[in-house]
DNA sequence: TTAGGGTTAG
């Protein structure tokens, strides 16, 4: 026997009983199973339940609970301690298979008629809070009740998480609140923060206001950090404020929980100045401080800041976390920087961290939404069995890139490896059908959404609207949209750009009033699809009023797509003059040039104003264009206006800049197969029946007295071919 | 002289 044991055996159980309570409190694992070693020598601890129940305590404690278990059957006469030990040891895991444990463990307690108290009661609602099995969760309070001990603080706070955490019973959770008889801050707290779950900003103000005029104090730090996050619109940052300042009135300046709470509102508010103002009036950073206004920047739109944040925090020798550097990533991902986003992926790797599911995600996302799809794609194919969200950003990509064949072709891929879509899956993947114009695909995943039980609400309803609106199926859009439990403005834009491109100006318009008349304030596309409608319509003078309330009623400066839809609208009503004038009044920068004098071309070609016409094209050979339409349509206006040294020019100046005519190209779906015809081409296997088609068109059309419109059509083979 | 509840960042 060495010295150590000797000493240990002359001790008596007191200060035994001392020394677990300590290596307990303090997690010593080592010493703790030494001085159990020494019981099980001295047969000490099962003489004595008070021993033999912190052993089992030490054990769960460490988290060793199959140890907390053998220590727990050594054990002869078990007391309803013995049980608790145990029950909170995998309780306080919190973790799915452990609360299972709990509630499988309450049953052999029953079965053995050991009778719980309300320390069991505490361990079974945390479980039960962890599965959110509110049946269980109901059946319990009965017993709990049954027993007589709701009035407990801990079981009545316990409890009171199962229902917070359920959230569709917040009104039970504010019952048991309400009757318990005693309420302290694990009330309090529970109590907002479930509220602030469910967004229920007044009810989570509500209760710490009558909790500060119970109390007249906020006990701790935890009070106000739950309260900060039920905060996170701008119409209540004002109380956001109010908080935020009685926090440093009441002295929690060193809590560096509220501190990042307070950032976060603010941020969530949408106000970067008070969350900058927090975050510097912080007497401790730690990286979720940092993270907390990085993701701040980001989701505001003002990515630059969250970049340069980013590398301040490196520069202050503050190592980001996983979170830290989603967010950064997402910030590259919003802003297209694909040049930073490299360097944080650089920097990540650096950094040791394991391409865990979250990172990898959030890195193919960026190389994705960067234009990059054949690293996203090398991401996703690190992962054997990427998730439901890794799929849906490898989609979502292939969309964001025009690979809309790619994107269906990973959705097929993905089903046939048994992984269920979600939400934004289908919207993406509803957006390849709309953008492929794809009716008899976009059914199909129709009839998925029905079966997977999705209903109809944003971005599912608006996707599938503007999948139906956008290949023709206006009627099956309308019905989807009216069917749409609520709709955002970005479903009433996509329903109106459907109607407009559709040829229905008229109910493109309606819906606009009806919209105006719904109180849902419209944006710049909104305004883009209105002038597009008044524009095929022939609207001028109502494109006119519409395009002047934009900027006076709504404060919407025009951007490219509005003047190009007002020229287009002058154009198409003939009347060129006036079209000229607006360009010339609103053209000011060389890419809005570029556009608009191009659609004005067009409009002369079709009203055979030639001078004009030439006017408009001189212009677009000043600002340099790139479009080979423009120097075709110029030099065929000089020919027909018989100006054949101009015509020599602009072909000379085509050359000159290197720009050539891209082949016409046309597909259609017909049984579920593309055929893709490009000007010129023999390579349609059945192209000769084609062409005889064509020919007894073309005949069937002069027969009827159709003439091909010559006036324009020049020879203009050294420049076309 | 052993055992219990709540909080912030993506």
């Amino acid at each position: 026997m060495s010295n150590g044991s000797i000493s240990l055996a002359l001790e008596s159980s007191s200060s035994l009983f001392t020394k677990i309570l300590h290596y307990t409190r303090s997690k010593n694992l080592p010493k703790g199973q030494s001085l159990h070693a020494h019981l099980l020598k001295t047969g000490s601890s099962s003489s004595c339940i008070y021993l033999s129940n912190s052993i089992v305590n030490l054990y769960a404690k460490c988290h060793r609970l199959s140890d907390a278990h053998l220590a727990f059957q050594e054990i002869q006469s078990k007391d309803v301690v013995s049980w608790n030990c145990l029950i909170n040891g995998y309780s306080q895991l919190g973790r799915r298979d452990s609360s299972l444990s709990v509630l499988n463990l309450f049953k052999l307690m029953r079965q053995e008629n050991a009778l719980p108290n309300p320390h069991t009661f505490a361990g079974i609602f945390t479980s039960v809070s962890t599965l959110g099995d509110s049946f269980t969760g109901k059946q319990a309070h009965c017993l709990a009740f049954k027993l007589g001990y709701l009035s407990d603080v801990f079981v009545g706070s316990s409890l009171l998480n199962v229902y917070c955490k359920a959230g569709h019973y917040l009104g039970d959770a504010r019952k048991v609140f309400d009757e318990m008889p005693e309420r302290n801050s694990v009330s309090w707290t529970t109590m907002i923060s479930g509220y602030a779950l469910q967004r229920m900003v007044k009810e989570a103000v509500g209760v710490f206001s009558v909790m500060l005029w119970e109390r007249g104090e906020v006990v701790n730090e935890f009070v106000f950090t739950s309260v900060l996050s039920a905060i996170a619109l701008p119409e209540f940052v004002y109380v956001g404020k109010q908080i935020h300042c009685l926090s440093l009135k009441n002295g929690f300046l060193w809590a560096v929980s509220v501190a990042n709470a307070t950032v976060t509102m603010y941020a969530k508010c949408g106000s970067l100045d008070d969350a900058c103002w927090a975050f510097e009036l912080s007497s401790e950073k730690n990286s979720i401080t940092w993270s907390a206004l990085i993701t701040g920047y980001a989701q505001n739109g003002d990515c630059e800041k969250a970049l340069k944040l980013f590398s301040e925090m490196h520069y202050c020798g503050m190592n980001p976390s996983e979170y830290t550097l989603v967010g950064v990533l997402n910030a590259c991902s919003d802003f297209d920087a694909l040049r930073e986003g490299k360097q944080v992926h650089g920097y990540l790797l650096k950094l040791g961290f394991e391409p865990q599911m979250y990172i990898l995600t959030a890195l193919v996302d960026m190389y994705a939404k960067c234009g990059n799809i054949s690293d996203a794609r090398r991401g996703f194919d690190y992962l054997k069995e990427p998730d439901i969200v890794l799929w849906t950003s490898m989609i979502a990509g292939y969309v964001k890139n025009g690979d809309n064949e790619s994107a269906m072709g990973m959705y097929c891929r993905m089903l046939m490896e048994g992984v269920m879509p979600n939400e934004l899956t289908m919207a993406s993947v509803l957006k390849a059908c709309s953008s492929l114009a794809a009716l008899e695909q976009g059914k199909q995943i129709h009839a998925h959404i029905v079966k997977h039980g999705f209903n109809l609400e944003v971005p599912i309803g608006s996707a599938l609207s503007t999948m139906y609106a956008k290949s023709g199926s206006l009627h099956d859009g309308n019905l989807v949209f009216r069917r749409m439990p609520a709709r955002d403005l970005v479903s009433w834009n996509s329903m109106m750009s459907g109607l407009s491109q559709n040829g229905c100006g008229t109910e493109a318009l309606e819906l606009f009033e009806e919209m105006l008349h719904e109180g849902i304030r419209p944006d710049y596309v909104t305004f883009v699809n209105i002038l597009s409608a008044c524009s095929h319509m022939g609207l001028v003078k109502r494109g006119w009023s519409i395009f002047k309330m934009m900027s006076d009623e709504f404060g919407i400066e025009p951007r490219l797509e509005h003047f190009a839809c007002m020229v287009d609208m002058f154009g198409r009503a003939g009347e060129l003059y006036e079209a000229k004038e607006f360009i010339e009044s609103a053209a000011s920068h060389v890419d809005h040039g570029l556009c608009l004098w191009r659609i004005l071309l067009s409009a002369c070609r079709n009203y055979r104003n030639y001078e004009l016409g030439a006017y408009a094209g001189e212009k677009l050979m000043e600002l340099g264009s790139q479009e080979s339409s423009a120097y075709v349509l110029l030099s065929s206006i000089y020919s027909a206006l018989g100006r054949l040294e101009d015509v020599e020019r602009v072909r000379r100046l085509m050359n000159l800049r290197g720009v050539s005519k891209e082949p016409g190209c046309s597909w259609i779906e017909l049984k579920s197969q593309f055929h893709v015809f490009v000007v010129g081409d023999q390579l349609h296997p059945q192209i000769i029946h084609i062409r005889d088609e064509l020919w007894k068109l073309s005949k069937l059309m002069k027969d009827e007295g159709y003439k091909p419109d010559f006036d324009l059509c020049l020879e203009l083979e050294g420049v076309i071919d």
